[in-house]
DNA sequence: GCATATTTGTCCGTATGTATA
DNA sequence: CTATACATACGGACAAATATG
C-alpha cells in the first residue's frame, strides 16, 4: 500500500513533465481519453509506475484533471493491449509478468518479426537509415552506461524493423508486444547484461538487410530472439527464486 | 441515413435473440462494458450491422439498456481491435475495408498462422479433434448450401489452428484478425465461390498435421493464404468497379 | 466472522463543441 | 449561415463489491 502511494506521488510530480496540464494545450485531434492513455502508457513504459501499482480512479482523475468517466475510457484502451490489467470491482493495475507471460510474449513477438522479414522483398536502402540511427544511439548510450536508454533504443530498433512491412496492423501489434516486453525488462534489475549482447547483433542485422540477404537476416533474428528469451527467463528465475 | 436507420431497427429487433435484456441475466463475472462489446462484436461479425453503419450513442444506449458512459467504454474496447472505427466528434461506425486493408490483414494473418505452425513441435492427435469437427461442419454446411455457415466454420477452423500454440496472446491477435477478415468477407456477395475451394484444403491441412508433417502443412498454409487473399482481392475489384 | 469504510460500477443530467443538412 | 443533431466531457449520485479494522 505504502509503496503504491509513493509511486503515485512520484507520478503526480512527473505529470507536468510528461503531459497533461490545463495550461498546456494538446493537439485538438486527440480525444482526452486517448491522451490519457498515451500519458499513462509512457509513464508505464518509462518505469514511472512499477508493476503491481494500482491506479485509483478518483485520485488519478484529480491528478490528470479529467473526470472519472474519461479516465475509465482511457483505462479500457490501455487494458486492451496489456499495459494495464483490469480486476473487476478492484481496479486497474500495472501488470506483473511471470514466466508464462514471457514465453507467450516471445512466441508472438517472433511470429511478428519473422513474419515481417519473410514478407519482405528487396529492402530500399534509404529505409534502413532509421535502423542505423537506432543502432548508433544504442551504442552511444552503452558507451555512457545508460543501460535503460539502451533498452529504449533497442525497442525503437525493433519497432522500425516491423515498420519495414508497411503494414499498419503489424505495426500496431508490434507496438503492443514491444511495450509489454519493455515492461518485462523493467521489472528486472540487470539492464546491462540484458541489453549489451544485442547491440552488436542489431548492427549485424542491419548489415544483412543492407546486403539484401533477407533470409539470412530472418534466420539470425530467430536465433537472436531465442537467446533473448532464454536470457530473460534465466534472469527472472535468478532474481525471483 | 435511411439505410442506417433501417439497420439499427433490425439490430434492435435482434437484440433479444443475441443477448442483452434486463430479464436475461448475464454471467456476473463480466462487466457491462465487456458484455456490450461482446454483443456488438457478434452482431457485426454476423453481418447484422453492415459496414458503414453508424452506432449513435443515445439510441443504441436505449436499445441495449445501458448508459451512454458504459456504452462508450464498450466502444473503446471494440474500436481497438478494428471492429469499430471512431471518427472524432462524428461517432463510431462499422468499418468499410478497402483493398489496402485486405492486404494488410493478410500480412498479419499469415505471420500469425505461419508463426503458430513454425513454433509447433509434434502435434498431439487428441488436439486435432476440434479441427476435424470444424472441417466436418464446414462440409456439412456446404452440402446444405449454407455458405455463410461455411464461412463461420472456416473461421473456427483457423481460430482452433492458432490455439494449438497454447499462447493466449497469439489467440487474442488471431481472434482480432479473423474477426476483421470475416468483416471483409461479409461485404462481398459471393460466399460460395469464396469459401468452397478451401473446404478440401482445410481437410488436407488436418491430414498433414495428423501425419506429423508440420513443415509441409506450413508450406501448404502459406499457399492457401496467398490464394485466399488473391481471390478476395479479385472479388472485391469485380464487385466494386 | 462481522461491521464499517473505501473503491469501483453504473447511471443520469447538463454544458460545450463539432460536423453536417 | 444558421440550425440541428450528435459527440465530448464533466460532476454528482447511488448501488454493489471489496478491503479494512
Amino acid at each position: 500500500m505504502t509503496a503504491e502511494r509513493i509511486d503515485l506521488d512520484r507520478l503526480e510530480s512527473e505529470l507536468g513533465r510528461i503531459g497533461i496540464r490545463p495550461d498546456i494545450p494538446r493537439p485538438p485531434r486527440v480525444s482526452t481519453a486517448e491522451h490519457v492513455a498515451a500519458v499513462l502508457s509512457q509513464a508505464i513504459i518509462e518505469g514511472e509506475l512499477p508493476p503491481g501499482t494500482q491506479l485509483p480512479e478518483e485520485r488519478l482523475g484529480r491528478s490528470l484533471q479529467v473526470s472519472r468517466n474519461t479516465l475509465r475510457e482511457g483505462f479500457r484502451l490501455l487494458s486492451h493491449d496489456g499495459l494495464l490489467v483490469h480486476h473487476r470491482h478492484r481496479g486497474v493495475f500495472v501488470p506483473e509478468l511471470d514466466e508464462a507471460d514471457l514465453t507467450d510474449l516471445y512466441v508472438l513477438r517472433t511470429a511478428i518479426e519473422i513474419g515481417v522479414l519473410r514478407s519482405l522483398g528487396r529492402v530500399d536502402p534509404s529505409r534502413l537509415r532509421q535502423l542505423e540511427d537506432d543502432v548508433r544511439s544504442g551504442e552511444e548510450a552503452a558507451r555512457r552506461g545508460r543501460w535503460r536508454q539502451v533498452g529504449t533504443a533497442n525497442m525503437d530498433f525493433h519497432q522500425h524493423l516491423i515498420s519495414l512491412s508497411d503494414s499498419p496492423r503489424m505495426m500496431r501489434v508490434g507496438r503492443q508486444v514491444l511495450a509489454e516486453t519493455r515492461l518485462a525488462f523493467l521489472s528486472l534489475a540487470q539492464p546491462r547484461t540484458l541489453h549489451e549482447p544485442f547491440i552488436g547483433r542489431n548492427r549485424a542485422l542491419v548489415g544483412m538487410l543492407a546486403a539484401d540477404r533477407v533470409p539470412e537476416a530472418a534466420a539470425a533474428l530467430e536465433g537472436y530472439l531465442r537467446d533473448s528469451h532464454e536470457q530473460l527467463l534465466a534472469t527472472l528465475r535468478e532474481e525471483r527464486p
